[in-house]
DNA sequence: TGTACATCAGTGAACGCGCGTTCACTGATGTAC
DNA sequence: TGTACATCAGTGAACGCGCGTTCACTGATGTAC
């Protein structure tokens, strides 16, 4: 019945997931060309219909993998000391400033995401959520509520952060920028809820 | 000699920087083409290459343009009281969030800046840094060094939470982005330096 | 084991369209006399 | 004051190109006998 082996096909998708992933990261959504995405993935134009709906639907199955992505990252970290501090670290990175491309999607997309589809926005809504769930247990193990609302605002900072140090061309300044962003993150968890 | 008075072909560049601010901030950079933005300026494409070198020298133009208007602002608010604290209330309200096409440039647009060319960047860092200048004269007024990293801090602070909140499709989620967005900027600037 | 076949993942050319940019031109303007 | 003129801001059609999407097809595959 099923012509090549029945993971095939899903073993194509995925490539060609994890491939955009990087792309889009790259050149941003409106950057990036079908073509361009498919020949990433070793593939010509045409296959793609074979495995997307449209672009769009590409768009937002990549955002939700890299998000899930993030979350096994996150989840990794809760079995490690200093786990959460490890992590800002690495992310407020001159290393991660400067490679986008292998990065954190939402420093790279946010603002694309935003202006996006409907289902493009959904499926970030959802993954971004599920990252703020993993990112609580790491901040406030004991208090998920606490935890979450604080992971938002770590998030938001980190993602300002990153942006901000990408876009501004001073290697000085973009420095004291990441430098900043690591001091607000401490400030935030150290200040408690009013 | 001058045909048209002198004022003229100045004020239309002006005209056109002025609603390029708000398309490019609504659909992008990527996302507005040189004929809809010569259109929202009541003109057609082709007196486009009168004004502007290049699409990417009208998005540098403009860039510079929305961040000058932002320190026209904030100098402005130098001379009420509790100047900072209502700049950050007005930023992180779901007014602002929904109205991205008046809004921040910032917010609406970094991710793709920090993609753009070098022209561009260039505009950018130059224009963020006056804004930090600005900002840190109402953040503390006596200490400019402090200040401007504080400030530089609270931006990507307001950036980062502005777009997140935009981009979560959940209305009460994305309250409780901007809210915690506020509690992170107080907590910032109630945090002494290590 | 060898061969004929049905399946379907992937190819590559083509579609209409909007992109950034160029250019021959039009026609309203302020100036000169 | 009225008219002829030089200027040049703005028009609109066209350029080649890449976009997202469609489709007739090819050819490698696993199966059936």
């Amino acid at each position: 019945m099923a012509r090549y082996g029945r993971e095939h096909k899903e073993a194509t998708r995925q490539r060609i997931v994890k491939s955009a992933g990087r792309r889009l990261k790259k050149d941003g959504l409106d950057g990036s060309g079908v073509t361009t995405l498919m020949a990433d993935a070793g593939l010509t134009n045409g296959a793609f219909y074979a495995h997307f709906a449209s672009k769009d639907d590409l768009v937002a199955a990549t955002i939700a993998d890299q998000l899930q992505e993030q979350q096994v990252l996150l989840r990794r970290l809760a079995d490690e000391p200093d786990g959460f501090t490890r992590f800002v670290q690495a992310y407020l990175s001159p290393g991660h400033r400067d490679d986008a491309e292998s990065g954190c999607p939402s420093a790279a997309l946010l603002d694309e995401v935003a202006r996006s589809s409907p289902a493009i926005r959904r499926a970030y809504s959802a993954g971004i959520l599920g990252v703020a769930d993993d990112m609580a247990a790491l901040i406030a193990p004991g208090a998920p509520a606490t935890g979450r609302r604080q992971a938002l605002g770590c998030i938001a900072i980190l993602v300002g952060t990153l942006q901000l140090a990408r876009a501004i061309d001073d290697p000085q300044e973009s420095e004291t920028v990441l430098a900043e962003g690591a001091r607000a993150i401490s400030a935030l968890l150290a200040t408690p809820e009013a």
